[in-house]
RNA sequence: GGGCCUUUAGCUCAGGGGUUUAGAGCGCUCGCCUCACACGCGAGAGGUCGAUGGUUCAAAUCCAUCAAGGCCCACCA
């Protein structure tokens, strides 16, 4: 049993921060990276104790890590899987809750044995020949050697899980819950030994499930093979039935032919005997309305023993089920002259035989499914096998409940409808596999004299009941082990104070391909063995696919390497990047260009710090020595810090909300837009010291204070750069880090929707300046002169008092404010709402440019104009539709009006 | 055979009954090495929101049908 850490036996030692990169160097990822999160790491700053909600009050959010295969790799999977979770856990970190994300890996049965099999070929060692002690021990020095690759991996990723915490499916603890459930619902009468048709994979010669099967279609072939009728002692009687089918080797197994009971055709034969052709076995002719009278040639040849339709007829109808393969897929004894071969070659033969002896009518092109293991990829045999199962439907009817009860959501929705698809229509689960590698099924057979095992005669327990019993040599399929994971990784069975704490989990973050493998499976054992939902949230990912939305895969080639990526980008640009493309259960084609966008991103904020960073004192180790941060009324910001703040506040609520909603995307975007758009192009714009001049202390402390709020929103998408930042803006206390900090919250208080619109038209005034520059080619370094005719005598005084940003940000070496200024000769006109702008353009104004300027101007009000208009005239709409619609239609009707008519002006002056 | 998803700018995608005349990134055009950033700055061009019909005062947005692409499930030999 691992030990669940508590506080105040665990108190990390917070190492020293990495020294900040000097002041004015590039960004370069790695570096930033590696040294942040080992100091996370080692700081404990992922830790999550018990003690923190059972004494602490804090509330918990947790996420149960799908665990990686222990063959596996970081792929881009779990880039965006990981991302997402990450991004979660550090929102709700900061937010104040006891966030824990487990971490662990995954035996993975068949795919585990398979590689380490494989390995272990190339050496030419042969795994039946040293038998299953020696080999696992093989797979155990594997999983030591690779085990926590992927975890590795993962760190770079910057996952913030509680390492402390990790788990692996065949660890101690997730064994002894494994045994407990085996027993239990063996007890229960839910867990069964059958002997049924079974999903037989004849290369890794296991049984799998149904999940496990894939159906594709092939190109094949139909036989007609023609039975004759016989009566009792063999001789024909001159009749026969066509019969197609699309497995000839089959035949030999037959032990009937059936016809439909109302086929005219074949009515009279029903009771009647054939013989089979290729072995000349004697079988009934039955009547079953299973079969279809219009397919093939009306007729069925029935193989109870390698079908599961022939089976329920076979069962129906008494038949005899006849088994005549081997599990490696060769034919028994049962096949005859067959014996021996491999079931194609068996085919092939049996094919050629029956043509030569005229029992082939004949052979069509046939496009058939066929079923494939999704692991070996070889066509499964339905074979007659006995295996243990576990009974599902007294399991899936709490599972449906409480997805039909809102206890838990899926996220996006329609994901519960296949959900509730799967469940309504579930089959037994048949969990034991004919592999080496996983936990050994706790049945124990009695055994005989020689030795061998009485197949009747068993105990279910975990231990041995001692002499003379024998273990069952088979092991559980994987899932048997993951299903019980967000309880398990907890101690369950066992009470722990860890599952006290953290159990029932919050969210569960997985892609939509293992639905039913994992995510129902989960819900179905946490609803019957704790009695509550092992998370009330599911987040089901898309998909990531190539560039042309294929399927990434080895074979294709097509596979980006998240950790190439990394390398070439860095980790938060990877991050961000896929947060961004993370839209609500849609498939992702995935670009490797794409993530420059998120490498320009952390850029971009990186140098951004530089504008005001530069002037904060530091020390010869580059860390800040000065806190630039004052004390500061809001009221007595100017117009663009208010602005600032208002935006900021309305974002940091907007990102919140977001998140909240698992709209990861829309998160993305709207910090992005703040960031960049309002903060960087321009605040730091508006705020910068004319040339030569040193900042205001007070415009640089409002913003770092501002940046400061900026890392936090922008950490859980991007940790390593804006942690990175965190500790170069002003001196800090030991372990006062980014990852640590509170979940920005600016006030409501601090926000001035006034200063904010006031704040819009001067970006609307300077748009409109630069565009007359841009149109005329007035080169950047050019100042030239301009004039605000304002709408009204408040908006001009408020305008002359924040006149100095449309004169930087414009490039104007003069500007005239004032709300009756005479629109000078030669002059562009702006229209801007109410507002004019006249740019003097003397020697440079082109009137043809000018009138062409205006005239598209009022082309494109007009248009706007028509349109709302239009809505007006609708005597419909002015009566039905809302007042508060109406008159925003007839607010917009006139503003554009007074527009047009400003624009008019403007072009009738040109002459 | 059932069910689901997608179709919006050249490309990849947001948006999901009234948000000024539909957005972003990339690409494209023009001008800029403006002392944070060319992984950048400024200005632009470019969509009758797959088709048809309906509901509504109002549809890219809701409904129906169709078309194209994709996915999942299913026992037609």
């Amino acid at each position: 049993m691992t030990e669940i850490p508590r506080d105040r036996n665990h108190q990390p030692e917070i190492p020293e921060p990495p020294a900040p990169a000097p002041v004015g160097s590039a960004y370069e990822p790695e570096a930033v990276e590696l040294a942040w999160y080992r100091y996370w790491e080692e700081g404990g700053f992922f830790h999550v104790d018990p003690d923190a909600v059972h004494e602490g009050g804090k509330e918990p959010f947790v996420i149960p890590m799908p665990p990686p295969n222990v063959t596996g790799r970081l792929h881009m999977g779990h880039g965006l899987q990981d991302t997402v979770q990450d991004l979660l856990i550090r929102f709700k970190r900061m937010q104040g809750f006891a966030a824990l994300w487990i971490p662990g890996i995954d035996h993975a049965g068949i795919a585990t044995q398979n590689v380490v099999e494989k390995t272990l070929k190339k050496d030419g060692i042969d795994r039946k020949e040293i038998g299953r002690e020696a080999f696992l021990e093989h797979v155990w020095d594997w999983k030591q050697e690779y085990g926590d690759i992927i975890l590795q991996q993962k760190r770079r990723l910057g996952d913030s899980c509680d390492w402390r915490y990790e788990r692996f499916t065949m660890d101690e603890g997730l064994s002894e819950a494994v045994q407990k459930v085996f027993v239990t619902l063996y007890e229960q009468g839910l867990v069964y030994k059958g002997e049924y048709l079974v999903n037989w994979d004849p290369d890794n010669q296991t049984v799998i499930s149904n999940e496990e099967v894939d159906n594709v279609e092939r190109n094949g072939s139909l036989w007609t093979v023609r039975y004759p009728v016989v009566d009792e002692d063999g001789t024909e009687t001159g009749e026969y039935i066509d019969i197609a089918t699309t497995r000839p080797e089959t035949i030999p197994a037959d032990t009937a032919v059936a016809v439909h009971p109302e086929d005219d055709r074949f009515r009279h034969l029903v009771c009647k005997t054939v013989r089979v052709p290729a072995v000349g076995r004697i079988v009934p002719i039955i009547a079953d309305d299973y079969i279809k009278m219009d397919f093939g040639a009306g007729a069925l040849k029935v193989t109870p023993g390698h079908d599961e339709n022939d089976f329920q007829i076979g069962k129906r109808h008494g038949l005899e089920t006849v088994s005549l393969m081997n599990l490696d897929g060769t034919l028994n004894e049962e096949g005859g002259p067959y014996a021996g071969m491999e079931r194609f070659a068996a085919r092939k033969a049996i094919v050629a035989d029956m043509e030569a002896s005229g029992e082939l009518v004949k052979i069509e092109d046939y496009v058939q499914t066929v079923p494939i293991s999704s692991r070996s990829k070889a066509v499964i045999e339905p074979l007659l096998s006995p295996q243990w199962y576990v009974a599902m439907e007294p399991l899936a009817t709490r599972a449906l409940e409480v997805v039909n009860d809102g206890t838990i959501t899926f996220h996006p929705a329609r994901w519960a409808n296949e959900y509730r698809r799967w469940l309504e229509d579930i089959r037994d689960w048949p969990i034991s596999r004919q592999l080496w590698w996983g936990h050994r099924i706790p049945v124990w057979y009695r055994t005989d004299a020689d030795g061998e095992r009485i197949e009747e005669d068993f105990v279910v327990s975990v231990d041995s009941p001692g002499e003379g019993y024998v273990q069952d040599e088979d092991v559980l399929d994987t899932w048997f082990s993951s299903w019980l994971w967000p309880f398990a990784t907890l101690g369950w069975p066992d009470d722990t104070d860890a599952l006290k704490a953290f159990y029932p989990g919050s969210v569960l973050v997985s892609g939509y391909d293992i639905l039913f493998f994992w995510i129902a499976r989960m819900i179905m054992a946490g609803t019957h063995f704790t009695d509550e939902v092992p998370y009330t949230d599911v987040f089901v990912t898309g998909m990531i696919k190539d560039k042309q939305g294929r399927w990434m895969s080895k074979s294709l080639g097509n596979g980006i390497d998240p950790l190439d990526m990394i390398e070439t980008y860095g980790a938060d640009a990877v991050r961000y990047t896929l947060a961004k493309l993370c839209a609500q259960g849609q498939d992702i084609k995935l670009d490797p260009a794409a993530f420059e966008g998120g490498r320009n991103f952390a850029n971009k904020i990186w140098n951004a710090s530089r504008v005001f960073g530069r002037f904060v004192e530091r020390d010869d180790a580059g860390r800040p020595t000065e806190d630039l941060r004052r004390q500061r009324d809001f009221s007595e910001l100017n117009l663009a810090e208010r602005w600032l703040l208002t935006r900021l506040h309305d974002t940091v609520e907007a990102v919140t909300e977001s998140l909240n909603a698992y709209r990861i995307s829309e998160a993305a975007q709207l910090a992005y837009d703040f960031v960049w758009r309002d903060f960087c192009d321009w605040y730091l714009e508006v705020s910068k010291a004319p040339r030569g001049e040193s900042p205001a202390r007070d415009s640089l402390a409002l913003s770092v204070e501002v940046f400061e709020k900026i890392l936090g929103l922008l950490h859980p998408f991007m940790p390593f750069v804006t942690e990175e930042l965190w500790w170069t803006l002003r001196p800090r206390a030991e372990g006062e880090a980014c990852i640590a900090s509170a979940w920005p919250s600016p006030s409501k208080e601090e926000t001035d929707p006034e200063a904010a619109a006031l704040f819009t038209t001067i970006q609307d005034l300077v748009t409109g300046i630069r565009q007359v520059r841009a149109q005329y080619n007035v080169p950047p370094s050019q100042r030239i002169r301009a004039l605000v005719r304002a709408g009204d005598a408040a908006t001009a005084s408020a305008l002359e008092r924040a006149s100095d940003y449309v004169e930087r940000l414009a490039g104007l070496s003069e500007l005239a404010i004032g709300a009756d200024l005479e629109k000078p000769a030669a002059s562009a006109a702006i229209v801007v709402g109410a507002h004019e702008v006249f740019v003097p353009l003397a020697g440079m104004i082109d009137l043809g440019v000018e009138r062409q300027r205006l005239q598209k101007e009022i082309g494109a009000k007009r248009g706007f104009l028509g349109g709302v208009e239009k809505k007006l005239r609708n005597e419909a709409f002015v009566s039905r539709a809302p007042e508060a619609v109406v008159a925003k239609e007839r607010q917009k009707a006139e503003d554009a009006k007074a527009e047009i008519a400003a624009l008019e002006a403007n072009l009738a002056d040109l002459g």
